[in-house]
DNA sequence: CAACGATACGGAACCATGTTCCGCTTTGGC
DNA sequence: GCCAAAGCGGAACATGGTTCCGTATCGTTG
């Protein structure tokens, strides 16, 4: 961990520098497209996009999942991270769960279409599956004990369901005007609030 | 309306007998296939189940979404229909939305990737979608309505959003012992009821 | 009951997509 | 400049939905 690479099962950094640059381009491109596109993008646009040959891509990202979680591991990192820093400022550990799962509903709801694929069972797309639920569980994990160590919320329920309950929540969102994902997630979070105490 | 058929886009019944006996051959071969392989099984998998070509299947039912509908109908229509009886046995609206939330929630959860097809915004799937909404908001926004006018629960959730929610909840849970998605409906539907009165 | 038009059938063919494979090109160390 | 290794492009393959059309079957009519 550290080299900017290799932390989720990615391919090394290539040794030769139109390798490493082709990697940057499409790494560019695929984030471009995504945008236009939605995360379901054909792998060929992309390869076009970034005017390259489909063994390229598939040298660079065995599998279309590698090239979204390679996409978006930076913003995922930085929801993670975000998580103890808003248990530390937050008032209390419910409050700072509600704003971490709004980080993390307006980070899925902003992808077209990855809320989507994040849930795909096709095989595949385990690493993308694995990536997030590596790197999001244990934080989501953290606050809901907190939360529960304060008697705010009823508990029993796992971080990981949390998570998929609300990455199933954002699926369509973007495309929906009259879906709003987050005011559902909302009502779940408070649906997990301690009747009263 | 009435004709067993007819109801919603679906061809009339065929005119010669060999054809509707293909039909309710396929219907079943369907219901048999999506049982053991899913609903999104492939199209030449219940053609050869069904001893028959895939040109019949697509004159008996224009898209794969055409023959989910076919397939379930009945039970969606069982569904909607259960809605208003909940409402007149129950003791509080809000009780009778939560047993028929748990109805719709069994009936996804049973039907293998039914409720990821359902919130598919592939073009295509517009039959499906079309005839879900059609049948299950109106009784939803009954529910919703009645509960809203006992006080019983905050207002403002469109009953589309509702069912929406719910559908999108139920996507995956059964082929994830790890994930409840009952236990997350309830939340949602705790998460829904007026704060205090 | 034979003929015939309408109806239905089967499945090859087509299109889109993910993925693999391999002959050719480029790079970088000598 | 030369060469092996590293990388590249894109044709080809697999899968799955859908269309098309030549052929077979039905049922009506003479």
């Amino acid at each position: 961990m550290g080299n900017d690479d290799e932390d989720a099962g990615q391919a090394a950094q290539p040794k030769r520098k139109d390798a490493r640059r082709n990697k940057e381009t499409l790494l560019d491109a695929a984030a471009s497209v995504f945008v236009t596109s939605g995360v379901e993008a054909p792998v060929r646009d992309i390869a076009a996009k970034a005017s390259v040959g489909l063994g390229t891509i598939y040298r660079h990202f065995p599998t279309r999942a590698d090239l979204i979680v390679a996409v978006y591991r930076h913003q995922v990192d930085a929801c993670a991270e975000a998580g103890p820093a808003l248990l530390a400022s937050s008032e209390t550990p419910h409050a700072a769960l509600g704003q971490w799962i709004n980080l993390f509903v307006d980070f899925l709801v902003t992808k077209h279409g990855l809320a989507a694929v994040l849930q795909s069972d096709n095989a595949g797309f385990d690493t993308l599956h694995a990536y997030f639920l590596d790197r999001l569980v244990p934080v989501c994990a953290q606050l809901l004990e907190a939360a529960a160590d304060a008697g705010e919320i009823r508990s029993g329920l796992k971080a990981y369901e949390l998570m998929r309950g609300v990455g199933n929540l954002c699926i369509g969102a973007e495309s929906d005007p009259d879906y709003d994902a987050r005011r559902l997630v909302e009502l779940l979070i408070a649906g997990l609030r301690q009747p009263q105490r």
